[in-house]
Formats: structure tokens, sequence, C-alpha cells
DNA sequence: ACTGTTGACAGAGACGTTTCTGCAAGTGGA
DNA sequence: TCCACTTGCAGAAACGTCTCTGTCAACAGT
């Protein structure tokens, strides 16, 4: 008999813990527990019996032990920014589930899992949650919740440039500018005189970048701005501001559109007007969806190319958490991509039905 | 100066623990605990005391710890399908995101957060996340994971009946049976003769159901099926698939789609065979994106009410989590929506514009 | 004055890991 | 033979919280 039964009973509430296994395979807990993690020296023979043993045994580690004792939990968290009642709504479908998609993926891989945690949670979640670092989307201004982590010493890296002095480790975006002017230049190249632009009614950095740019391309080409605002994240707004905006009397001939609904709510105003696309009108807007290649006429989209922002976002995260970053902040620029179709091409593009390099084989 | 002293050093790293509160407001770890969590006999004059010294040292409790003490982690996982090479992928992005926002703020709202665990995730970060539960959407047949999951005793909670016995505590579903046979006899009654499906290819309980439905329904008024299979994670295949069923020589004059992008990529195949829709072939697809009410013609969708479904299977798997529920297992079964637009009506509805109940105001 | 009760706290385990330190046995060289 | 070093493992101390079980004083009832 063992001198000092080393756990009272067993297994004492159905699940096998670390001293069980210990128990089971005569070795101690130090042992288990190094075979297990790969750790200490120990014969391989030793190793595969103890693994063994833990197998027979169904045992799984407690995560909460483990990351009371290491201190990481491998958890990340993803704070979306909140709007109106309902705790959170994304103004953007196709581009926030894209780049949780591909964060996801990316902490996975590294062997991570992502915590969804909306800015305006209960305080108690926040807290209740053992977070190794946070990426946040689009941090407002002063965010008391990342000032809050930054203070507890925990890394965030934003999607988005914060705003303001918010003390971030890392954060990625596009040159929202460049990308604004990229379009109005391709409009003003198609024939555009007059370009209109659906925006928003919000101060996130996305929208104020992406207006300021238009305004600044107006002043430098002379031109009148012409735009409708509109609360984004009310998806019947945005029909509206469509219409609005294609029923002024100064009425555009090319609209650039920021938000994902635009494409649509813009064909439908204009059907409306009798205007037809790209003859009359033309049409961009900021889309990953990919309905808008089977539109009628297809539309040009700009894709902030969430997938790459997802990843870059864990991956600058993770670095921080595991402490091969610099130390120092890091800016990462994505750059976008314009999607060229029908809806902002003055002549469209020849069918591939007829080559011209020559007859069909 | 205290006969022992409570802690080896004040603040041994950076973050203030309760015996630091504890020293700091003069009284015992107990009576920070009780008084943090409004538990034991107090005095209010205490309490207080005992929160002010805790904000003043910005003192958080450990999660883990806590974690490990009272064995709950507040955290429930949110488990998708996964397909492909690819960590995860949406086949529905509209309603996965719906679904995971009604999820995220009814979880919330009761305390709880939810991780983000596609089911092919490594094993170690499935075991590395201390979960209270878990909701599975269109779990496998014998998705070894949760089989896992139930022998550990925890909960799980699934979106989309079983398949197999597999003993989830609960499930939600819509009735798909039901609701394509209540399509096909809409089709019908516009006027419909031979209506067609697109289908998947996938064995899951939705793809299958419906399927089923179709076929069932067939059979009972005598048409011969007529439906393509595609994978429906790959979103080319879609516009394939829609293209070889309007191709066919018993070319169907209506048509229903499975999946989201089914409505457009009908539309861009009837277009290309010059199939007026309406008028030439009636459209339904199964879909939660707005986009539909604005598309040439508008498409008549069918909702899942992936809002409804996201917020009863939280409900339900905290239930369970916190013995609220009757042990039993428990089947929620949600009533879908068919939104009737332009797409499968012979008669296009009347414009307001002209109202029938005489001389506008 | 004795007993029982209640209020207001303090002490001391657990919870289940990881990991630092330590010990005994074996190995090789001088 | 002795010393230094390695191998293979065990002990025990954290990690930070919650909570069960006291303890001590005050007080009421008889």
């Amino acid at each position: 008999m063992s001198r000092a039964e080393p756990s009272r009973r067993g297994s004492r509430h159905g699940r096998a813990g670390i001293r069980d296994v210990a128990a089971a395979a005569g070795v101690s807990i130090t042992t288990v527990s190094d075979a297990l993690n790969g750790k200490g020296r120990l014969p391989d023979a030793t190793r595969r019996h103890v693994r063994e043993v833990a197998d027979r045994l169904g045992y799984r580690p407690s995560a909460a032990a483990r990351t009371l004792r290491t201190g990481k939990s491998g958890l990340i968290g993803l704070t979306v920014t909140t709007y109106g009642d309902e705790p959170f709504t994304f103004t953007e479908f196709a581009y926030f589930a894209e780049m949780a998609r591909a964060a996801t993926s990316a902490a996975l891989a590294r062997g991570y899992a992502l915590v969804i945690l909306p800015a305006t949670s209960r305080h108690d979640v926040w807290s209740n949650v053992a977070l190794d670092g946070t990426v946040v989307i689009d941090p407002s201004d002063h965010d008391p919740v990342v000032s809050d982590l930054v203070r507890q010493g925990i890394p965030v890296v934003s999607d988005g440039r914060p705003a303001g002095t918010l003390p971030v480790t890392a954060w990625v975006d596009n040159d929202h500018e460049a990308a604004v002017l990229g379009i109005l230049d391709h409009l003003a190249a198609a024939g555009a005189r007059r370009i209109g632009l659906l925006t928003g009614t919000s101060t996130d950095t996305y929208t104020r970048l992406s207006t300021h740019a238009y305004l600044h391309w107006c002043e430098r080409v002379g031109q009148d701005p012409v735009y409708e605002k509109y609360p984004a994240h009310d998806p019947c707004a945005g029909a509206v501001a469509a219409d609005r905006l294609l029923a002024r009397p100064d009425r555009p001939d090319a609209v650039y559109g920021l938000f994902d609904p635009n494409g649509t709510d813009l064909l439908a105003a204009a059907r409306r007007y009798g205007l037809r696309v790209p003859d009359d009108l033309l049409l961009v807007c900021c889309s990953e969806s990919t309905v808008y290649a089977t539109t009628e006429p297809p539309i040009t989209t700009l894709s902030l190319k969430p997938r790459r922002i997802g990843t870059a976002v864990v991956q600058l995260l993770i670095d921080a958490i595991e402490g091969l970053d610099s130390g120092r902040p890091v800016e990462q620029v994505i750059p976008t991509e314009l999607i060229v179709r029908t809806s902002s091409q003055r002549r469209p593009p020849r069918t591939t039905v007829s080559p011209p390099r020559g007859p069909a084989v």
C-alpha cells in the first residue's frame, strides 16, 4: 500500500486527472506531464507507456489548470464594433465573414482559438475570459475596452488604422485614400464627368478616410462634390440614399458606393430613373460579395482583401503574444483589388464568343 | 508588522491579485471574494470599501483561477462543419453570419462568450479550451468530436437535426420537408408545369431532406424529377449547374435552388438562354441575402430564420449547462418564411403607384 | 450566569496543472 | 578510487480563486 495515498478517491468526479494517470502508469505526475508535453528527459519507452495509459483512461488535461499555471490561455478575442441596440451588427456581412474566417484559420494553424466579443459586452463577460490577446475591428477613438486591455499588458492588434492615439500593438489596414483615388481615376478614364459618392454617417476610419479622399480628389480636378450620407448599419437607408443621389438636379454620371449593398441599391435606383448602366451611369462599389459578378450588368467592385487582412492581423497578434515581434508597433498595409466589370466601362468588353484573334478551332 | 506576510512581494508580477486587495483593504481574502461576488454576510460598508479598493488597484479576477475552482468557464463553442482543404468554409455566408450573430448576442446576454471552433481543428486546440458546452452546426453522421464531448458529459446542441444516432443534448432545425413542399405548391399554383431543383452533392441533413421532399412531391403529383447536383461549397460549380439545368431538353419552367447563390446564378443562366423571369421561368431560392429584393426581377426567397435558430440553440445549450432543462433531449422546430417576390408570380403584383382602391388623396 | 443565536469575518484547503529543484544510479575519464 | 556529468524520475511549490468550516464578540432569553 502506498504510504500516503496521493488522492483520496481514485477518480473523484468522473474525469481522470493527471494523478490518476500517474497512478495507473506507476510513475509520478511530473513524468506524466513531461511525457505528454514532450518535455523533460525521458526514454521513449516511458513516454509511449504514459501516453498509452492516458489514452486508455481518456485523460484530457484541464485547460483551466494549464492556463492558470502557464498564464497562456490560447484564446484570442475578436472584437467587433457595435451599432444600435442589437449587441452587434455587421455592416459588411461578406467582409466580416471572410475576415473572421481567415482569422480563425490563421489562429487555429498556430494553436489558438478565437472568441467573439462585441466591444460593448457586459463587462463581466470580458473579465471572465482569459485572453492572450485581442483583435479589434475598427476601434473607435478612445475605446475604453482597448485602453483597458493595453493597460493590462495584453497585446491588441487592430483591423483598421486606429483613430487618435489608441496605443495598439500593431494595426493592419488598406490604403483607403489610394483605393478611392484609383477608382475615381478609373471612372474618369471611362468618361465620367461628374462622379458621385455614396457614403456613411459614422465616424469610423474607413468612412472618414474614403470620404476625405473623395473630397480631396474633387478639389484637385475641380469637380463639385456630389454625395449622400446615410447610416451604414441601416439596410433600408442605403436604398433611400441611392435614390436621393440619383434624384439630385446635379445628377452624377458615375457613382462610387462605399458599402456592400450600394451596388444593388444603385442599380435599382438607376432602373427607376430609366438610367442605363454603364451607358448613362457608371457604377463601382466596395464589396466582397460575388453576386456582383452576375448582376445585370455585372458591377465593378473594390475588394479590401479581408482574407489577407484577417490573416495578417492574427499573425501579428500571435507574434506579439509569443514575443516574436520587434517590440515596436507594426503598421501593415494590404493592397486593395479593383475587379473591373461592365458597370464601369463605357465600351463593354468583347464577349469571348468571337475572339478577335481569329476563327475558333 | 504583520505576523506572517501573506504574499512574499506586494504585487509580484504586475497585476494585483485578490490577496493584494485583501491586504490593501485590511480584510481577509474571503471577505474580498464575498464582497465582490455578492455572497456571504457582509455589511454594506465593508462591501463598498472592498469594491473601492479593488477598483483603485485595478483588480481583475483571474478567469483561469475562477474556472479551475468553479468548473465553469463561461465559454461555449460554435462548431462549424468543414469542407475541402481550407480549415473551414461557409457554404452560406449570410446564413452563418446571421446565425452566429444571433448566437453571440444570446450567449452574451446570459453571460457567456462564443468560441469559434471548426470541427476538424487540431485536436490540441479543442482540448486546450475549457468549454461549458458546444453548438454544432450540421454535424455529420458520427462526428468524433461530438461523441467525444458527449462522453465527457459536455452538453451539445445541434443546429440541424443530427443524422444517425448522434446523442446530442438537444437540436433545433427547420421543417425542411414542409418548406420544400410549400415552395413546390406555391410554384405549381403560379402555373409551373415542370419544376426543377438545384441541389447539392453533400450528404448533410438539409440537402438530403430537401431533395427527398422534392422527389416525394414529384412522385405524388406525377412529375418527372428534373434536378442537377453540384458541390455546394464550390462557388463556381453553382453557375455551371444552373446552366446545365436550363440547357436540358426537358427544361423546367420553374426552379427552386437550395443554396444562397443559386438565385443570381439561375438569373444569369436564364438571360443566357433568353428566358424571361417570371414569364418563361419561375424562380425561388433559399437565401438570407437581401440582394434578392433588388435584383431584376426581385427573386422569391425562403428564409430559414437563422436569427431565431441561433438564439434558440444557445438558449437550449445554456439551459442544459445550468441544469435548467428537463434532462430529456429537446427538439425544437423553427418555421421558415417564404418571401414572395416577382420571380415566382406569373402576374407581377400591381405597383403601389396606382392603388386599386380609388384615387389618391 | 448560562445557553443559543446571529453577525462579521479569518483560515485553510481544494481545483489540476507545470516546473524548479533534487536525488539516486549509472558512465566515463584521470 | 574519486570526481564530474548525464540520465530518469520524484517531490513539492506555486498559479489565484472560491468556499467550507470555524472563531470570536455581542446580544437576547430565561
